[in-house]
DNA sequence: ATTTTGAATACTGTATGCAAAATTCAGTAT
DNA sequence: ATACTGAATTTTGCATACAGTATTCAAAAT
């Protein structure tokens, strides 16, 4: 879910090899990168609290790896802003105040405006056919009440609209602020009453990115952002 | 220059103790933190070209530190999108393409958009006092032809703008940004004949504020942005 | 009873050591 | 001359060791 993008495999070099094409590059995962990954994964599930000071040495033992990949690891979570290094006394799990919330939401609102307006001139007829079949799966887990699905498949479409713009800072940047905000969004998404209104507004944003409606994608995306806020807010 | 906020010091506690206010908590800085700053100021100057490769047990040497607090401000940079690890095969410098600048701006010209609106509603006259202050220093370096001061109180002022709206995530995203543009800017700003362009745009920008008519800054910053892409489109 | 102090403990920050992988380079064969 | 092979060297990645700093806890003093 979280791994570095796998495109990045350069194209086979020009020596003609046995393999030719068939041949893909083999994924090597440095270790720090898969405690970063394993340590996101906690922290959004929630198995890390807000607050909580991060052991170096038990982490280690209850992951099987030494120190050393453990603390870069913890250097790449903090720079990523989901956890605190306070020099000298231990790192904590970054907790997020209201009015945290409240400005991560603002810039999503506005970055993901912005996806709007870039991915109904930028992306191609593939890419919407794409995301709306994964709208249709999405509906699906809906009608059969399954949130966790639900819930994934939501941010998966918020993710697609922003990587159909093309544009690879705002792809970062977008990414940063959703896994930040994972947890947030799945609170705030408990209240049941509510679904069906996020779910219109799903239907909605599908329908203007088929007609390459720029203006109204952006406005049901900020929209839709805006009511997560009212949804996030109570739960504080 | 990237240092971490100062402004986190806690209020000394109720206690009346002899030191009281004038106590100044110490800034303990750790040292994969100073050499992480020594290497973002090292690529920004120019001296770490892009496309190098950083040699681990060299940069020790020349920085005079152990492998271990090198590394680990390494994974910093790397994920602040500075240098580029490749699993197993050393760190490089990251090499921006002509798209990657021209997403980069693009997002910074939305955020900048964003930051102009949220300025002129939430920023203090204090504030709005100081940014007038550095704008007139600045008119005074470009009078004078110093190119290098009138360019960082450039950025300074840009940071200003956006650190009065009060948005922490903004100011954070803003701040990644500029430093991945730094180099970029610089060479693009070369060209003296845009440069009294640039600085009627900052004028604008500066009248903007103290009326605090959100929509012309906002417009004026995205406008300047935009030059600044034809700028440094020149220099590829 | 409350505060203070100091020693014991735990933990963080940095350095170093070692093994595996990559790179380089010389030598050989085509 | 070029391409391939394989050993020597470099370099990375991870583990561990060590030093210095925070935290804790209990005893002593107010």
């Amino acid at each position: 879910m979280n791994e570095g993008s796998p495109s990045d495999a350069p194209a086979v070099s020009h020596a003609v090899s046995p393999v030719r094409n068939s041949a893909v590059r083999i994924e090597r995962q440095s270790l720090h990168d898969l405690v970063a990954n394993r340590l996101r994964d906690l922290i959004i599930e929630g198995v890390l609290t807000p607050g909580m000071r991060l052991n170096e040495s038990r982490l280690c033992e209850e992951l099987g790896v030494s120190r050393t990949p453990l603390r870069e690891a913890v250097k790449t979570l903090a720079s990523e802003g989901l956890i605190e290094p306070r020099p000298g006394r231990g790192t904590v799990v970054r907790s997020f105040s209201p009015k945290d919330a409240r400005d991560m939401l603002e810039v999503l609102t506005e970055l993901e405006g912005m996806a709007g307006r870039l991915a109904c001139a930028q992306a191609t007829e593939e890419e919407i056919a794409d995301i709306r079949a994964v709208h249709e799966e999405m509906v699906a887990f809906y009608r059969s009440g399954e949130r966790l699905g639900y819930y994934k498949l939501n941010q998966t479409i918020h993710s697609m609209i922003v990587a159909a713009t093309g544009n690879e800072t705002l792809i970062e940047m977008h990414g940063m602020l959703q896994s930040r905000m994972k947890r947030l969004r799945f609170i705030g998404n408990s209240g049941a009453d509510k679904w069906k209104a996020a779910l219109d507004e799903h239907d909605e944003m599908v329908a203007a990115l088929g007609r390459r409606d720029g203006a109204t994608l952006t406005e049901v995306l900020q929209r839709h952002l805006r009511n997560t806020w009212i949804r996030i807010a109570d739960s504080f």
